[in-house]
DNA sequence: AAGGATACCAACCGCATGCAT
DNA sequence: TATGCATGCGGTTGGTATCCT
């Protein structure tokens, strides 16, 4: 938590409703810290009867000593009535991750697929549990897969794959994305996904018990298509492609297309595009991918149809993945 | 029981974007 | 077109609660 709330700031801070203080309450000294009931009491009331306007303006008539930037904050993570408080039902832990291997750490369109979470709720749920969780699951592998390999280097490789999905998938290091841009990051104008990563730590005993997401190893070239399509971000082996299953995330467009040559190939998978379109890939025949136009090109060995694999909004993607928990309603 | 370590989470902070002028 | 304001977002901080030794 942060100081008690009747910390007063010396005059006004740079979170006087906004950037430099662009708010317009000059002349005040405004209220940080933790709220309290009262102020509660008062912003709730406000709501109440006025609803949501100006932010700036219901701090200052709500007779609130506080910016309008933390009127907005305590509203939507707290005082909003549709709030549904309490723990993550193991539900809603699927869909974070699931939502969270296509989006990666967009908390609030992940919150706006949530009802009744907010953003802040699941992005510290995101990084307290669920990590601590990857962490020890990926740990757990480390274990059971000999002297060789030691874990220190598997969890180098977690977090080094975690950052290399993260840029690949939207250049999450950009801070603000209210324009979403599915496609591949433009600053990366080469992508060569081979070699392929060398562990395959979601089968690993003792993996988090979420089994319906980690069908299949982050070594396969579906995964790797998928990862560079932005299919997962932050946690590798997420994405739900299951041999012969239809049910992966690689979803909806009509130029996702990846061709099977027909020839025998170890490590097939099929994709089902959200319209009963299968497509099969197998891992051995890629040898390299890169962005074009916008999309990603993967190059097969030995054929000569060249695949572009996608190119794409975010929404139209999230709009045609199937999420079996949506009807999830606020209790 | 006490002190340290860790987890949780409310709130702050800075930046990006949209809109009005 | 430029500027300023309001809002929204994601990363980070740090106080409190809980667990562990």
């Amino acid at each position: 938590m942060r100081k008690p709330a009747d910390a007063l700031t010396a005059g006004c801070d740079l979170m006087t409703g906004g950037i430099g203080g662009s708010n317009h309450s000059n002349s005040c000294k405004l209220r940080k810290g933790l709220w309290s009931p009262e102020e509660d009491d008062k912003l709730m009331n406000y709501m109440m009867r006025n609803g949501q306007g100006c932010w700036s303006d219901v701090a200052r008539n709500a007779g609130l000593q506080r910016c309008g930037k933390s009127c907005r904050l305590r509203w939507i993570n707290y005082l909003r009535p549709d709030l549904k408080r309490g723990a993550f039902s193991v539900q809603e832990e699927e869909l974070i991750l699931h939502l969270h291997s296509i989006l990666g750490n967009r908390w609030s369109q992940i919150a706006a697929r949530l009802p009744g979470r907010t953003d802040n709720e699941i992005k510290n749920f995101w990084n307290s549990t669920i990590k601590k969780r990857l962490k020890i699951s990926s740990s757990a592998f480390s274990d059971n897969i000999g002297s060789e390999q030691k874990s220190t280097k598997l969890e180098t490789t977690i977090d080094e794959h975690e950052q290399q999905n993260q840029s690949m998938c939207f250049d999450s290091s950009s801070s603000s994305s209210s324009s979403l841009q599915g496609n591949l990051p433009s600053n990366v104008s080469h992508y060569d996904l081979l070699p392929l990563p060398e562990f395959s730590w979601c089968n690993a005993p003792g993996r988090m018990d979420h089994g319906s997401y980690f069908h299949e190893g982050p070594t396969s070239v579906a995964h790797q298509v998928a990862m560079a399509c932005g299919a997962y971000g932050g946690v590798q082996g997420m994405m739900e492609i299951e041999e012969g299953a239809g049910e992966g995330l690689m979803s909806g467009r009509e130029d996702l297309f990846v061709p099977d040559s027909g020839q025998d190939r170890q490590d097939k998978y099929s994709m089902d595009d959200g319209s009963g379109r299968n497509y099969v890939v197998s891992s051995g025949d890629m040898i390299s991918s890169h962005v074009e136009g916008g999309g990603l090109v993967v190059n097969w060995e030995g054929g000569e149809n060249n695949v572009r694999v996608g190119e794409w909004e975010l929404e139209d993607l999230m709009r045609e993945v199937p999420f079996p928990f949506l009807d999830f309603q606020a209790e």
